[in-house]
DNA sequence: GATTTCTATGGAAGGGCTTTCAGGAACTTA
DNA sequence: TAAGTTCCTGAAAGCCCTTCCATAGAAATC
């Protein structure tokens, strides 16, 4: 079922056929019946790859992801989805645990004509891929990481981080902790400089031995292991609790208050927590949390690339998100609601 | 940078070229090295559509997802995706929603050539596309859903909904209730004959009041909200509480505590809970479940897919895995039984 | 009515690969 | 030494499109 087997039927040429389908204006409209109809009775569809072949575009996108179980990419990946869905664009989804993954993919998979761009979530670029994608034109947008040379779309931790610490101020904590992810990510490091920045413009006091910094490697420390752990470890060490705690993510949260529950301590009577990151499960524990707008990020990022397909000249465009902060009941604020407990 | 170039650079044909790219035989080992040294240092990658026109493969599957955001679809992709990326296969995600969607798929965008096969979750396969797949030896394989002419990876609901219904009759509850999605789901069709069929066999009363088939039309009602919804408005009626309830997924078991909670109701204190699926956050919740082995099942439906490629003619293969029972504590069961997975 | 302009059309070229096919070189065999 | 094998190799054909180019016929111009 191909071009020929409707420009036979339809007694027309193929390059006929062809502007038909492609809704090329210079047709009889006559013609145009007769080839639609055809088309139509022996249900044609192009093929796909000799299309690609022949246009040097393939109406796809793919989209590289670290840790295909976390909540955060998957709640990107939806409105990534859905924005493409409703261009005609298909979505290959590839996952790079790791930076050495990543690299392996962009060296062997990335292959030329595959895919007409490439979103990047959360992974570091690395420079001599940067230059690839330069030199080959072949359009790339960052999401939840940066590069200079390609357009961005981010998250400002450093805003985030500030309106989370001065939230928990404003409600009266003064020793404040932080239960942060492994530093070996941007974004644990950005969360973790602006906490200690917003403490110290407040004349508050950081005590280092409040900070908890995850040496669990798991999808970077941003799991509900990392959070149960650090809590788990600092409990053990019997220091005195601080009053609130801001977490870098919210399954670190929810990890952190199992483990606070073991030693029968209550969220948020005897702790209060922020947490950042909003994902849907948030809610069913009543985090009070950043929100990062997930689902507009992916619908974004897919916008901005369909913006730079179009046109691989215009000026590259780094947008921030400024987090939001959600209230629920974790710091105690909001007495109307029972904080969800796992009984 | 093709074929042509590297005739070029090394002195071959580029029949030679590709033999050599391909592993062919029937090359002297040294004509294939100074091709691969060729290809080596142009830093040659073949073009993805150039081969899928040739070859007619495309190494790529298609996943049809209803749900994007439902975690049993997340934890099967996962499984999936790995396969996949292991033998050097692309993803294509697709998101149905509705039926109606899921025929505008198979409609338009099916495209020959695209995919090697598609993968199917959970919908109905209408009919009429039931004929064109056999008719293209299309190959197909369902997850979660069943038709006779195609090989299917399913769930056993009656086995599981009578194991879990045997479990709360073994710790002695005899007054037990079901929470059900939206009827208009087949799974749930049949986890609740099978919950009322088993407990029929064991000669205890089914009353009509203390089934609750949801109206939710999200996700089928297979969501938290079905699950608060369902159970406050049961509460409102004011009937006295069974002892225990069969609930028909995790995470309406969540959205039904809260709103017990809200009405100062303890699971397991005041009501016992078994539910289905086992998805990550169940134990979150310390949910007595039936798991469904999601990533193994991912898993086989990308193996079951590439066997199919290989044999087409291979005899039509249904894979029934059997849900087991985790126990946590939501039924409140002897606590040293009780799983210590809060790590 | 003759010439020019325009428009719709058919078909070739080209995109980059695989695979078939035919032929040349090296090697056997009689 | 001639004929028959075997093996490797180069190039053409084919995969299915899009697009360019040339042309025929109609329309417009003088």
């Amino acid at each position: 079922m191909t071009i020929y087997d409707i420009a036979r039927e339809a007694k027309v040429g193929i390059g006929t056929v062809s502007r038909v389908l492609n809704n090329s204006p210079k047709v009889t409209d006559e013609t145009r019946d007769r080839v639609v109809t055809v088309a139509k009775r022996l249900n044609y569809q192009p093929h796909a790859f000799a299309q690609g072949l022949a246009r040097k575009r393939s109406n796809t996108l793919c989209a590289v992801i670290p840790f295909f179980t976390n909540y955060f990419f998957i709640q990107v990946l939806q409105g990534v989805q859905e924005t493409l869905a409703a261009v005609g664009y298909d979505l290959i989804i590839h996952g790079a645990n790791t930076q050495a993954q990543l690299e392996d993919y962009l060296d062997h998979s990335m292959r030329k004509g595959r895919v007409d761009g490439t979103l990047l979530f959360s992974l570091k670029l690395p420079d001599r891929f940067a230059e690839v994608f330069i030199e080959k034109k072949n359009p790339l947008v960052l999401v939840d990481t940066f590069h200079p040379s390609f357009d961005s779309i981010r998250v400002d931790n450093t805003e985030g981080a500030k309106k989370a610490t001065e939230y928990l101020l404003s409600l009266g904590y003064r020793t404040i902790g932080m239960l942060n992810a492994n530093l070996s990510s941007v974004p644990a490091q950005e969360r973790l400089s602006s906490f200690k920045a917003t403490m110290c413009t407040h004349n508050v006091e950081v005590r280092d031995e409040y900070i908890i910094n995850s040496s669990n490697t798991k999808n970077d420390g941003f799991s509900r292991e990392a959070g149960y752990e650090g809590m788990a470890e600092f409990l053990r060490r019997g220091i005195k609790l601080p009053s609130a705690f801001f977490v870098s993510s919210d399954i670190q949260a929810i990890g952190m208050i199992a483990a606070l529950r073991e030693n029968n301590l209550q969220v948020p009577n005897d702790i209060a927590i922020v947490s950042f990151d909003d994902i849907e499960i948030a809610k069913y524990f009543n985090l009070t949390t950043m929100r990062q707008p997930m689902f507009d990020m992916g619908e974004l990022a897919v916008k901005k690339m369909l913006e730079r397909i179009e046109n691989p000249s215009a000026p590259i465009s780094s947008i921030n998100f400024t987090p939001t902060l959600v209230v629920r009941s974790s710091c105690g604020a909001n007495k109307n609601y029972v904080l969800n407990d796992n009984r």
